[in-house]
DNA sequence: GCCGTTTTCGGCCCGACTGTTTTCAGTCG
């Protein structure tokens, strides 16, 4: 039975909400929601975690989840979880995802209503049933129809990817921060942190006079409903459905606030343990000495990690794998940033199904301040994006060599393939043409569905090919609509450690992969990563960004990421690199 | 259910908002 981190992470998260249905210690609920988001995070598999009897290292895994992995490993199914099933019907659950419905609502509605699905609860709350009810009013059944609206609206998948997220948070800060008497602004939650994926968004600005900033806020065009108005916190769902969380506070609270805002939970439950071993309450708004002495503000986040003893902590690593221990070491490492990137070595052009000339993607590139790119345009394997046979790479080479002169060293432009790596395993050029290339991308983009040993083994023939420079988002995943490829990584990482082979972040953010965690456990073993745009136009180079979000949660620093090295050190190892 | 250079037992975050139960429970983050 092939079941994958994160099917088995949801399970666990449905698991937490039948106890919590029952009403059982919410401890013991938060133990399994804390082990399922550990195993979403966890970057290895967990089926070989499992084989090597392992899975009590991962965080928030003990005993009794270890050995309900294994069961659910070995036969695919989880008596205790069958038993939970049986006892709680499936719609029940569902209702719990309503807006407005909690645990006790939910087996309210169950219990004394019998209601067991989202379908029934409308049609009870519609025929006016659900008033009879204690503490059901006009508002709380109104509510719980829109709830049920706006679940229904984004059934398939509540999380919104960070390529839309980022830019609609953008827009709604620029806005609040132009009003008059706001002061600073921030987007914080899961965007600032750089997550792949964003449940909603919080946003924080500084004012004195919170009214007229919520106003604004509550009465943009782009608002579906208003979940909430009050004097420090707003909420609205937008027309796309996203919720954007709005808290106004006074500048001198502004590093509390925006640290407690950025999470991660798990990230500041260890930060408040840390305040009150030296006898400080930490919350949103203040460090509190215990003794009753004055409260202590702090205006940064610096201030607040600074007066917990620890260095400051950047947020794309703020998830508790690591950050606080490293912190009180001081030995957070220097993260890579956008300004250390001096090259980008994937894209597109319109010999194969980009939009661009590589004369245009040269110059767009030299405008974003790269010192060189490589051309990598497809391979004939992909036919549906015009990819290049043999002849027409040549002819390629040709205007590639003639546009890296004419751009006369203002940027280098070398010339590459994305190279197919077929179906049957076998790859799309032969060595003799792949020599004569300045640099080789394989990447997988059929039969990414193909059996673990079967796809591992393409992969593994694609990194021991000598000409071979770096495997292509090598899971193959989209992010929310397509899981990566059945690959066994650590077989991956070992042959690419062996042949130096180079690994990448794509940085568009519907893939993001290598994802973080693996990404990270890769640099680790001193596999050179490549953060690259995959561009096919000129706006989406701008797409580095993610990469860079990416990169950063994977703890990266400048050097282990190729895409920073000076042309000449970047060939020394393309030259060098199977030698 | 997990966790532990104070602990293998006893903790585990708590404040804001809303609606309704006129003093608070439920939900959310």
């Amino acid at each position: 039975m092939a079941l994958s981190n994160r099917e088995i992470a949801e399970l666990f998260e449905r698991i937490g909400d039948m106890l919590e249905i029952k009403g059982e210690n919410i401890h013991r609920i938060l133990a399994y929601r804390r082990a399922a988001e550990s195993i979403r995070e966890f970057g290895r598999d967990l089926r070989v975690v499992s084989k090597e009897g392992g899975l009590e290292a991962i965080p928030n895994v003990g005993k009794v989840i270890a050995e309900k992995i294994d069961e659910l490993l070995e036969t695919g199914q989880l008596t205790f979880y069958e038993k939970l099933a049986a006892e709680v019907p499936a719609g029940v659950v569902d209702i719990l995802h309503v807006n407005g419905v909690g645990p006790k609502k939910a087996k309210m509605f169950w219990q004394d209503a019998g209601i067991t699905s989202l379908e029934e609860l409308e049609a009870a709350a519609r025929a006016g049933k659900l008033n009879n009810l204690p503490g059901m009013g006009e508002k709380s059944v109104a509510r719980i129809l829109e709830g049920i609206e706006s679940l229904k609206r984004r059934s398939a998948e509540t999380r919104t990817p960070l390529g839309v997220a980022l830019p609609a948070a953008e827009a709604i800060l620029s806005v609040l921060t132009a009003l008059p008497g706001v002061g600073r602004g921030a987007i914080a939650g899961s965007i600032r942190r750089g997550k792949p994926t964003i449940g909603d968004v919080d946003l924080l600005v500084t004012a004195d006079d919170a009214a007229p900033v919520m106003d604004v806020f509550t009465s943009m065009d782009n608002v579906a409903r208003v979940l909430g108005h009050g004097p420090t916190k707003s909420s609205i769902e937008l027309l796309n459905g996203l919720q954007v969380d709005l808290r106004v506070l006074p500048a001198e609270r502004w590093g509390t606030a925006l640290n407690y805002f950025s999470g991660s939970k798990e990230h500041n439950v260890k930060l408040r343990r840390i305040a009150l071993d030296k006898g400080l309450s930490l919350n949103e708004w203040a460090l509190t000495p215990e003794n009753g002495d004055p409260e202590i503000l702090c205006a940064e986040e610096e201030d607040l990690y600074a007066r917990l003893g620890l260095q400051y902590v950047p947020p794309e690593i703020r998830e508790d794998w690591g950050e606080i221990e490293a912190a009180q070491a001081g030995k957070i490492p220097a993260l890579l940033t956008e300004a250390d990137i001096v090259a980008d070595l994937h894209m597109h052009t319109t010999w194969s199904d980009g939009r661009f000339s590589i004369r245009e993607m040269a110059e767009a590139a030299y405008a974003r301040g790269r010192k060189y790119i490589v051309i990598t345009d497809h391979s004939h394997g992909a036919t549906i994006a015009n990819g290049l046979n043999v002849e027409r790479l040549l002819a390629q080479q040709a205007e590639v060599r003639r546009v890296d002169a004419e751009m006369n060293g203002k940027i280098r432009v070398l010339h590459g393939t994305e190279m197919e790596i077929r179906a049957d395993g076998s790859l799309d050029f032969p060595d003799e043409i792949l020599a004569q290339l300045d640099f080789v991308v394989a990447s997988l983009h059929v039969g990414l569905r193909q059996p673990r040993e079967q796809v591992t083994q393409r992969v593994l023939n694609a990194l021991r090919n000598p000409h071979v420079d770096l495997i292509g988002h090598p899971r193959g995943q989209l992010i929310i609509e397509r899981e990566g490829a059945d690959l066994d990584l650590d077989a991956v990482f070992a042959t690419a450690k062996e042949t130096g082979t180079a690994l990448e972040i794509n940085a568009n953010p519907a893939r993001l992969d290598l994802e973080a965690s693996y990404a990270r456990r890769a640099a680790e073993m001193g596999i050179p990563i490549c953060i690259d745009t995959d561009a096919h136009s000129i706006d989406q180079m701008d797409l580095l960004r993610f990469g860079i979000l990416t990169a950063r949660r994977a703890w990266l620093s400048a050097d282990q990421v190729v895409n920073t090295w000076p042309l000449d050190k970047f060939l020394d190892w393309v030259g060098n690199k199977h030698v």
